[in-house]
DNA sequence: CTGAAAGCGCTAACAG
DNA sequence: CTGTTAGCGCTTTCAG
């Protein structure tokens, strides 16, 4: 009969090197931390821990330092050109400063957001940096982080109403730039298709797009304003309801690419020209928005450094460099860039 | 003059527990892990934790317990489809079990992949979930993971030569049937783009592809095959290439959704129907082959299934009850949709 | 069912 | 520059 035992592997520890060594654990640990760079102890050290296959327990080293040194990054979801390169972005300041990063994803449900956020908080992050999901209606699950000052910074994806600092750039001003120039090609009745209005990117878009309109005599019309999901069906079902009007409008301003992409198949299934029939323009410039002809006209999102900004505030913050509270919003340069999907005139 | 004072502020611990209830830290640890339901010390606790403000220390905890509950996981990129699909699948049967997620990505550099492997070792994660990076060759940085029994698991991009487990589709089969769909579409001259032949998912693809080829009795032509990295700048230079051939292909397989809708957009420059003068083919069945017009013959990849697989098959080795070594391949379900970009014929 | 006590591995005083 | 010592907060025997 044969017997199987697991063993939990007996891991080197500065112990073991400093026996080995016959030094103290203390000079070890500094050894190993770049504390002393004098003498050879520190490579006779540093070789040791290499024999030894030593790894360095992050447990004992943060529970003894009360410090994780670990950012928690709080986001809708993964799956966007958008996200993931903010993400990136931030990844490699954090690293550069020595910092560690935990994502984890809200799945758009203000319940699983409020789940994250408690995780974070046992997890000890030093800072949290968030974009908030669809939905999120109070940031009341944030009060615990602003209580025991630990910084909390919003990205994109902001709350109106609060002290925390918000990274963002100019939905308002883009909007109604974009807008503008869909008048300016001649379109009268141009469709406006967002999601919750509530969040800020979606509410200042919305009034963006009316203002334009107010600013250049169209009077805003309800009918014309759809709202949806985001999903790739919902964004289709609009796009049909659209087609489904005895007064089909004359020109689309979506509140992200995607939409715009797949409302602009539909259009094309009902024999719609673009632009000639309905002009089209997108939010965020998401490759896709280069991938599909004509190629969509759109606003550049400046997502890489955006992440950048949020981090290296961040780390601004938790260096005492920085107040959370003393800026309240950092807004980022962006632009509208046209595109074949919007041009009528030449 | 005014000094300001950062004061850390001071936590409430499982003992301020006990004090304050007149009984040991031991139960008040053993009430808030749901050790004694018996009598209702286990309420007071609970409730004198939330007044206080008790947050658990997992550093302290998981130093004592010398385990993390941490699932490691390891992307080239976040941004795609299939990518973030699979990590919120792992996401949820991680969290089902009591896991928590790290997420690292290489950024498709061998090198960074390496230094994350590093990261994940040091931070003890239990098991670690791959996904190569576009170049890496060896996976000898994996061995300290080996050595000390930590489960590694590779999932979509794994490297052939290994005992560690893969999960993995049909990549070969998937490819040879796309193939063959063109060529029955009354192709012959297909062209093939893909990156790196040396990773597993694009060789088996490429293999697919040639005997397709050869069991039809097309001879494989090296001018039709098509290397590039994958990035919109890189597909879209192929894509000139093709187009610029003294004799063009009829049919590109492309072995992503991307590149194949980048391409198209090339084609249809240069004035060539799809799929009347050239059909396309593409794989992944990302969102963006159903936005373009015509809509993408794809293979569906099955991302959510394989995260899910890869967890599961993490909590069971985990928990001792499968054993990385035994099974060591796992091959998931997928199939070929074919859609307008590719019928030539009806 | 509960308490006492030990120790996980590390770092920061402090002292030499 | 280095060693001694104490303790971060928790879990887990072992006793009672």
């Amino acid at each position: 009969m044969l017997i199987l035992l697991l063993i939990k592997m007996k891991e080197t520890t500065i112990y073991d090197i400093a026996r080995e060594l016959n030094i103290s654990a203390a000079t070890v640990s500094r050894a190993l931390k770049n504390k002393s760079l004098t003498n050879d102890t520190q490579r006779k050290v540093l070789a040791k821990a290499e024999e030894l296959g030593y790894r360095a327990n992050y447990f004992a080293s943060n529970l003894r330092k009360r410090d994780s040194r670990t950012i928690g990054v709080i986001i809708p979801k993964l799956n966007s050109h958008f996200v993931s390169t903010a993400i990136a972005a931030m990844e490699k300041v954090a690293s550069e400063h020595g910092y560690n990063i935990i994502i984890s994803q809200s799945m758009e449900s203000t319940a699983k957001e409020i789940v994250n956020t408690q995780t974070m908080f046992n997890n000890r992050v030093d800072g949290l940096i968030v974009s908030l999901a669809y939905d999120t209606e109070t940031i009341q699950h944030f009060n615990k982080f602003n209580e025991r000052k630990i910084p909390v910074i919003f990205f994109d994806r902001v709350f109106e109403h609060t002290d925390n600092i918000s990274i963002i750039i100019d939905n308002y001003r883009n909007a109604y730039d974009i807008t503008k120039h869909l008048i300016n090609q001649g379109c009268k009745r141009i469709a406006h298709l967002t999601a919750n209005t509530k969040r800020n990117v979606y509410s200042e878009r919305f009034k963006g797009y009316k203002q334009a309109l107010a600013d250049n005599g169209i009077k805003f019309s309800e009918p014309l304003l759809f709202l949806c999901d985001l999903t790739e069906i919902s964004a289709v079902e609009a796009g049909e309801k659209m087609m489904a009007m005895r007064n089909p409008p004359d020109a689309l301003f979506a509140c992200n690419d995607s939409s715009a992409a797949n409302c602009m198949k539909v259009f094309r299934q009902h024999g719609f020209a673009i632009p000639k029939d309905i002009a089209v323009a997108g939010f965020n410039n998401d490759p896709v928005s280069r991938m599909i002809e004509p190629n969509i006209t759109t606003v550049n999102y400046p997502a890489y450094q955006m992440g950048e900004a949020a981090a290296s505030y961040m780390i601004n913050c938790l260096a005492g460099a920085a107040d959370v509270h003393i800026t309240n919003k950092l807004i980022l340069k962006s632009e509208v860039i046209i595109r074949a999907s919007s041009m009528r005139k030449r």
